[in-house]
DNA sequence: AATATTATCGCGATCATGTCGCAATAATGA
DNA sequence: TCATTATTGCGACATGATCGCGATAATATT
């Protein structure tokens, strides 16, 4: 693992081993994760601030995207199936309140907006309990 | 206007002007209100503390639903064909991003989960653009 | 390889939204 | 009118996220 596979190459964008770091963890969560996660991953040789820059930078590449959990908290998520250019965004995520696993619903929705109506950014979030978690399991 | 129907009545809530005003302006809005709204609305007469505790009272009482906006701020809005048990709240919101209007978008949405899971909140955003500041039109 | 350029980093300060503790105030009931 | 106590105002606090700036280091140029 930790391969160093990166795509700065445009813009005037340079390539770190922060932004390596980070990006390598992104690919491997299996959830979506924020900067208080990252920050447990990869100790206090990353600065706070430096964490969110790399990642909204992500963001601006168009290679992560960014959901606002109901939590209030911003979580990061590579992107799959995804072209620069377009973005398939269009799904739920989940947050489990119990083992506070966040994850991608597979599903993607098509919510009709009314005429004239142009949607930029969806979010689309349900907590509850998990299959693990579950109460009733 | 500036009725004066409330309705604390049941438990150890009490009628205050501040409460007849932030309800008030919340059933003339037609959108979704926050607090720095509601406090431009209402001057400094009106302590910030006490907005947010006024508009959570509400919540607890079932006659105001609480939505965080994909801004990050908690958006209040007066409830309408719900009954004090049973709120009806799976419907997406709609934030343009240019005049800043929130509004209740129509139809239900029902998501599935995947087997075993259970959905405790809800909460489905879009911004974008309405019709009136639309730039295609 | 040595140097220049400047994107990025670390650090602290700062902002923003929302909450809390507590003494003062005022809405209710007796 | 008086007693009770929910509510208010005010400041402090908590947290997530951003910003300014000098130091560092990735890239380009020589
Ligand atoms: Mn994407
Ligand atoms: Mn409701
Ligand atoms: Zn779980
Ligand atoms: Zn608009």
């Amino acid at each position: 693992m930790i391969a160093i596979i990166f795509l700065p190459l445009r813009m005037n964008k340079r390539n770190t081993k922060t932004k390596q770091l980070i990006l390598e963890t992104l690919k491997n969560a299996e959830t979506a994760v924020s900067q208080d996660i990252l920050q447990e991953e990869l100790g206090d040789a990353v600065d706070r601030a430096t964490i969110y820059r790399v990642l909204n930078s992500f963001c601006d590449d168009g290679i992560v995207h960014k959901i606002l959990g109901d939590d209030g908290k911003y979580y990061f998520a590579f992107c799959v199936n995804c072209t620069e250019k377009k973005h398939h965004h269009n799904h739920f995520h989940f947050r489990c309140l119990e083992c506070g696993k966040i994850e991608c619903l597979p599903n993607e929705v098509d919510i009709k907006l009314p005429k004239g109506y142009r949607s930029v950014n969806f979010n689309g979030f349900i907590s509850g309990y998990c299959a693990a978690c579950s109460p009733g399991a």
